[in-house]
DNA sequence: GCGAAGAAATAGCCTATGCTATATTTTTCG
DNA sequence: CGAAAAATATAGCATAGGCTATTTCTTCGC
């Protein structure tokens, strides 16, 4: 028997941070592959992002209208799309966490091609208090 | 540079996971929970659900419809839910892999309450082969 | 400079997951 | 036993994120 077991409020706030964390996981999503593209290419085209978020393109001018709604990329039409400062911001703050999940991930034992793969739904879910235990982990391993 | 950065087709692959897994994530999370449900109470009712889950009522019905529709779950009318073979089976599996992910995190230096925080949202995207890697970490770390 | 090709936007549809408000059924208790 | 209370179901709405088909704009090459 588990004899810790959260009382339904404390589990019910679990649930609903999830949620939240999955609400924003596209937005960083999207956000860090055209700061790729961008560092790349020189340029987001629409069309290049949806190719790699492996969507529909109209499924990515949807997902860029939401990113402009929220602040963090500008775009004309029939343009490219570009970053705000928030945006590269968050682009960089998430590639950041990306790498040291998957860090974490083969440190602990977990093949690099199999990090790779779950890292890419894990690291929404990292918070910062979970994100510099792992950098910690990470220092020491490297003695 | 990045001197592995993956074809525009693998990072697809990978987004496409990602989504898939979210689409599982939910019903992991309910089958869990009714699972617990039983155990503690003798039975899951739709109320109790529906609080511990943090949705209305209503959410937590539409939720039981769809475990019904996908067979994990059966329910009458007014009455309260059980699980199918299958959603027991599914409730144990996640519950395990629940608790390897909480230990993995605490053994790598997370705090125990961030860790069961961040494990809600970071158990669904372990795949088999990084449970594998964890346990295997977590039975040299006990020596 | 103009027509074809390519890229992006728009229209319209679907499913999943939330919600509130309201109906219905079951349970409880005076 | 019958009415109030509690639990569950249903109706109806919103948003997010997919899709295909079609239109519109830009670009390229002759």
């Amino acid at each position: 028997m588990p004899q810790d077991s959260p009382s339904p409020a404390d589990q019910a706030d679990r649930f609903a941070r999830a949620r939240e964390v999955q609400a924003v996981a596209l937005l960083e999503d999207y956000v860090e592959m055209i700061g790729d593209l961008i560092a790349e290419m020189g340029e987001a085209r629409v069309a290049d992002i949806a190719a790699r978020m492996g969507v529909a393109q109209p499924t990515a001018t949807k997902a860029i209208a939401r990113l402009k709604r929220e602040g963090l990329a500008t775009s004309r039409p029939y343009r490219g799309v570009f970053l705000t400062e928030a945006g590269a911001e968050m682009a960089e703050r998430v590639r950041a966490r990306h790498r040291t999940v998957v860090e974490l991930l083969i440190a602990v034992g977990v093949p690099a091609e199999t990090a790779e793969l779950d890292a890419e739904g894990i690291e929404h879910h990292v918070s910062d208090r979970t994100l510099r235990a792992f950098e910690a982990f990470l220092a020491a391993a490297r003695h």
